[in-house]
DNA sequence: GTCTATAGTCCGATAGAC
DNA sequence: GTCTATCGGACTATAGAC
């Protein structure tokens, strides 16, 4: 869950083709990026209300005619900059986490990490969570809030079980990897309501019990089947 | 977790004081009502983004300029609008829900309520996220969230353990709560996103499951103390 | 591909009649 | 307490020079 700096580069790039003209040179790529980076950094300082695309533009440091050369309207531009996000949260996965060998630890040793993430990074969860409710509110985008989710889920998902495990592990390590993010998603906003350290810490600690015991749980109904 | 129709009223009317000229007759104060509910119903409606005052005044029947003689500002509406959530889930409270007797079992049936009440309210659940998050990032305003959340605890507390328990109990019952609130948050934002029916139940399933062991875990602590 | 300049719209807020 | 009318500014988007 570490920044993956600019790996999400090729992934973005290629992105929905709302991006405009093909004809798409090395350093008019370059631009874009810059945009779309520009739009996350205004987005994490002052939420979405206070994102315009004059914002957007000083904080890429662009006129603001040029972000309209490369994104038709300020909706498909907030769309390249989920996109992005999920591209990032992909680099992650690819980049790979070293872990403890049992899943179980495995489980333990992601949350604790997340959970350090989230700490860090207050502003980036926010403006996260401000777009992917932009999405799921913006007629024919959901389908981008669902992008997100199973990126995320894939991601913790492999994390639990290697790709090469057997259909039913990776089925299992998908539903611990859904029920991990659920609790993870909810301490982030509830942490930042709270400003509660020690409260969040329990919390911490008791998702990590309830996430080892869903998985033993699982584990053990596949070995004895109904 | 059934609509408490307009049970909010008292409460919301006192507010922040911001609500202007102390000089409330009758009609004013159902006026300033129907403002912060047409806010309401704008906001359910489009979303944060396309929150503006004519659109609210608009949806409540009013003229723009009726709603600046009851509001200072459009951010001392929003705070308003707030409140009168978190008053509305106050009053819900208490006209209280009958419940199973063993707290695990309320425990369930709460969880089971509050995701039946999610399914049907989704404009709802993401206006309220939305205002929550506004609230995070509104220098001044963060204690809102933490007022709106410390509301929901002590409803999901006060419903497991009964107000007339002893100091663990009540204890024990916060700790819980806080747990379902997180799940439930959780739960809220990927089932919105995924649309998945049958993976949200099997979440809601294992959130039932996990809710039991950890009100189990902490009665069993309390009794034998380390 | 990036710029300056500006069109055209909509915003939050206020003045002042009733 | 509610209205009409309007201000000044900020917004998204475009036209057209370079």
């Amino acid at each position: 869950m570490s920044e993956p700096a600019d790996a999400a580069n090729e992934t973005s790039l290629a992105s929905t083709g709302r991006g405009r003209p093909a004809g798409a040179t090395r350093k008019g790529l370059e631009t874009r990026l810059r945009i779309i980076r520009g739009a996350r950094e205004a987005l994490e300082e002052g939420g979405i209300e206070a994102l315009t695309t004059r914002r957007i533009a000083a904080s890429a440091g662009v006129k603001l005619a040029t972000l309209h050369y490369y994104f038709d309207s300020k909706e498909s531009l907030l769309i390249a900059v989920l996109e992005d996000l999920i591209a990032e949260m992909d680099a992650a996965y690819r980049q790979d986490v070293s872990l403890p060998s049992a899943p179980e630890d495995r489980v333990e040793a992601l949350i604790r990490a997340s959970w350090r993430y989230i700490q860090r990074t207050r502003g980036k969860q926010i403006a996260q969570t401000e777009l992917t409710l932009y999405a799921l509110r913006t007629k024919g985008s959901e389908w981008l809030a669902a992008r997100q989710y199973n990126a995320y889920i894939d991601f913790y998902g492999h994390l639990v079980f290697e790709d090469d495990a057997d259909e039913d592990l990776r089925r299992i390590g998908r539903a611990v990897a859904r029920q991990m993010l659920i609790g993870i998603d909810g301490i982030i906003l509830q942490s930042y309501a709270l400003q509660d350290l020690s409260a969040s810490n329990d919390d911490i600690e008791a998702h990590i019990i309830a996430m080892r015991g869903y998985l033993r749980r699982l584990l053990a109904e596949r070995d004895r089947p109904r």
